[in-house]
DNA sequence: ACTAATAATAGTAATTATTACTAATTTTTA
DNA sequence: TAAAAATTAGTAATAATTACTATTATTAGT
């Protein structure tokens, strides 16, 4: 099954969701355990970064048990999944309106907050047919780090 | 090596041959043909698509050359490369400034020129200690035809 | 046009991130 | 406390991309 597909069956079930109850999930320590660790950083990491973490104090944990969360997670909404030009997703335990800006040395991320005047949304859907839902900006450019070493 | 790394170093080269002169680079047929194939579409292309197109002239084509030349293209500037939540990279023919509309339904990719009347990268600049050069927003919604079947 | 130098390619192997699978375990429910 | 069901560990499989090397194609200089 390919993403595209996903993203389809992800999208169909939040909408029956609504209407129908939750299924039940169970709060499992490391599901939490995982959670956590996503929201109490600011690094945007991957999820080897975070089995690392947590196996600290799991030590039998499993990289596939961090993988099945993390997508759980997002689909739930507590976290969200960064598109970035590395090879390993990156996640984000900050689920409120931001945006983000990448360093083209260092490859680090950094939130970024920034309300625009112009509702952009709509902007962009009076000029399509488009029903547009929300959109995410992404900054390149030299951090501050970076910047100075030059 | 990792794409971390890789960003690093196409930084430094960019900076180092505006100084020395760049490396010769031969027009192949092939570099030319799958250049050609991405500028001509609005699909925005995986590399197997264009593998597939191209390998209808050049039947000994490899799908690695392939990959190669997308990579090579985007380092000169000619293509670029998209970041969606696929498994695989999407390419973009298009350099020009413009945005991009991901339908959540079919994940369809529509081009979606966009200008802002304020400057976003002097705005985030304000906020923050980055030099930025550039930013892209993605939005995300239901296309036309999907909003249709519903 | 010919040749030397070297960039580009084909074909294959290797790598890497992620997902799939299943028996065993943990958590919840009643 | 026992039954039901979600979750996990451990492993295998998958899929996209990159790496490698002998061969081929392109360019530059004569």
């Amino acid at each position: 099954m390919t993403k595209a597909n996903k993203i389809f069956i992800y999208y169909k079930k939040v909408k029956n969701l609504s209407e129908m109850d939750l299924p039940s999930h169970r709060r499992s320590q490391k599901r939490q355990r995982i959670l956590e660790e996503v929201k109490n950083t600011k690094i945007h990491p991957t999820a080897m970064w975070v089995y690392q973490r947590v196996r600290k104090d799991f030590p039998r944990l499993s990289l596939g048990t961090v993988y099945r969360n993390l997508n759980f997670l997002c689909e739930q909404g507590l976290i969200q999944k960064l598109l970035l030009d590395f090879p390993s997703d990156h996640f984000d335990g900050d689920t409120s309106l931001h945006h983000h800006f990448i360093c083209k040395v260092c490859g680090k991320v950094f939130d970024l907050d920034l309300k625009t005047k112009e509702n952009l949304s709509k902007k962009a859907e009076k000029k399509t047919d488009f029903s547009i839902e929300n959109y995410r900006i992404y900054f390149y450019g030299l951090c501050d780090r970076c910047k100075k070493r030059r």
